[in-house]
DNA sequence: GGTGACCTGATGTCCTTTTTTCATGCGTAC
DNA sequence: GTACGCATGAAAAAAGGACATCAGGTCACC
């Protein structure tokens, strides 16, 4: 298949018998060209429909004006409103966003990372994959001068800016919200302990606890690798504990559907015999019976805020120091941690 | 911000006091150069860390090796399946993809294929918005010869390769799985009437209807814009319906859902009093209550199907005449729709 | 000495944009 | 009337990076 021939400069310098740079001019509306001259060239583009060729303008001012954006999967609702965010802002500022998912592979990150390298793209945004537990390829990405930013799965000692839930906050407020519900033997299901957000989801767990002088216990902590069979896994584990717990706090929505169709299916009822709450707000969670309880987090606004951040930092509209942007959760109580007390 | 600088082959060149295109051709391991020379400059272009300027590389070939894409929105479960395939089957063959979204709006559909053609991506790939009621732009695209291929919302005049999903043939299916579990009043949901998918499933369900020896009645064909306020219209629409009706089909899941939650704040129970069925086999659809009858459209499947199919052509694999290519689709039967005859 | 093999350098192309240089014409001053 | 200077418009050149092609140079062997 051949692709269509772009017009150029050249042949309309050819075709009105005047040099490129005169072309050129016309099209820049320069001022010292005779007016007659321009109008002629001008018309005489548009009648060629001729398209400046970015790919040579690229290559000469060496800004592509091109985004690259890595996220673990596309298909996550959430990660779905980020690259929405990030789409519609950076095509109000003029700029075009290539998109790659890693798939949750370290390897495919990397990969990602030096197929957009070398597209040119004038900086990248970034959310890790679940595997990354090494960061040298985001050292040598500083290292080059390449500017980037991290979002929503983050490493904290990368110097460049990130994007983050309150991920703490979020897991204090639905933890504590299972205690004020009357829960007090609350399990946490939490996904890849590498994982930036696990760990935070932990910390606002522990902290709730703590705060309603409740003891850790190992036993209530619960890992998995957020595959189905996994999660099953893990829901079989607490239908088998003796005494159940009276509350999940499950780290992500997907994770706690999982878990409560799999007690659907062997009898437990949620809320009545377990309380259960997710995180995220996913678009199923609303709908699931009985409707989960949540923490939302506005992906849209993320990913706004995130590539905002990042081409003010490109056009030097701020400060090249790296900031962290922390935004905040809203808890989201529904039917499914509804406890007569 | 300043982007860091990139290794040219220039300065390996200068470094090693050879001609740029010496280098050139030991990165190419010409077999016309010396084995020595051609392991120094292969080893000092690793240690410069040398990647190759793929814009120029581009501008000299003429071929970006990229792929724009074309969604209605990102968001969507769908769609997002489709870029998944897209991208994973574009990215084994060396391709990049850019995607946009149209928001439905078919001016931001005009503005993106613009953006993409002049970024010189190789090929487009375009869903159409849900306004896209005209087709100037694509026959434009058409004439100047800049390949592309439409899928799943696509429009049947224009002379180019279409992957679809056998519409009609699914929203028979589902159809006639409500005749044969007793339903024989049946309203048909639809979505705009302009958009391909709408018409196609009408088609389906007049087929099986007729097939049933059933009379199109008007009355039960009602048409949202597919907003959610819309939809609770429809759904308040079909609950003042006397007799109600004992099926109801809607055009696509989500439409289904928003029904569904509306009906089941009235009281109206499914599939007790109204048999109720989706389509695209959205996440969501399973986990709903009562989970909801749907027929499954794998979208990565369709994006694979679609990408595969335009780079061949692009490659010269396969012809440029332009071919459709019709996925099946498959009824998933659930409580929905479950009626005790 | 001539021819061929073998290696390497220079040049041009892709396309746009910017800078430099050149040419023309007009006006003023000698 | 001629010469010089300045203003203006337009062409030429260069840069940006990769790479193909052509041309040149060196060596060895006949």
């Amino acid at each position: 298949m051949k692709k269509g021939h772009q017009v150029t400069m050249k042949e309309i310098a050819k075709k009105l018998g005047v040099s490129v740079s005169t072309v050129s001019r016309a099209l820049k509306d320069s001022p010292e060209l005779h007016e007659e001259t321009k109008r002629k060239i001008v018309e005489t583009a548009k009648e060629m429909n001729y398209q400046p060729n970015l790919l040579a303008q690229s290559l000469r001012i060496s800004r592509t004006k091109t985004l690259g954006v890595i996220v673990p999967e596309i298909t996550s609702h959430f990660f779905a409103s980020c690259i929405s965010g990030i789409q519609d802002f950076a095509n109000k500022r003029g700029y075009n966003v290539m998109i790659c998912q890693s798939n949750e592979s370290i390897d495919q990150e990397i990969a990602n990372i030096k197929t957009l390298v070398a597209s040119q793209v004038d900086a990248l945004m970034i959310s890790l994959s679940r595997e990354t537990n090494h960061y040298e390829h985001l050292f040598e990405l500083y290292n080059r001068e390449i500017p980037f930013v991290l979002f929503d799965r983050v490493h904290e000692d990368i110097p460049v800016s990130k994007v983050t839930f309150n991920d703490a906050g979020g897991a204090y407020q639905v933890t504590n919200h299972l205690l004020e519900t009357g829960c007090r033997s609350i399990v946490y299901v939490s996904g890849p302990e590498d994982l930036y957000i696990s760990k935070k989801r932990k910390e606002g767990y522990l902290k709730a606890l703590r705060e309603y002088g409740i003891e850790e216990n190992p036993d209530f902590i619960k890992v998995t690798d957020l595959t189905e069979a996994d999660n099953i896994r893990i829901a079989k584990e607490i239908a088998a504990m003796n005494p159940l717990p009276d509350g999940v706090f499950c780290m992500i929505d997907p994770l706690a559907v999982d878990v409560l169709t799999y007690w659907k299916s062997v009898g437990i009822k949620v809320p009545e015999q377990i309380a259960l709450a997710g995180f995220t707000n996913n678009p199923t969670s609303g709908v699931v019976e009985p409707p989960l309880t949540t923490v939302s987090q506005p992906g849209y606004e993320m990913g706004k805020l995130a590539v905002s951040h990042l081409l003010d930092q490109l056009d030097g509209l701020v400060s090249d120091d790296p900031i962290s942007i922390v935004l905040d959760t809203t808890l989201v109580p529904r039917k499914s941690s509804q406890r007569s007390i």
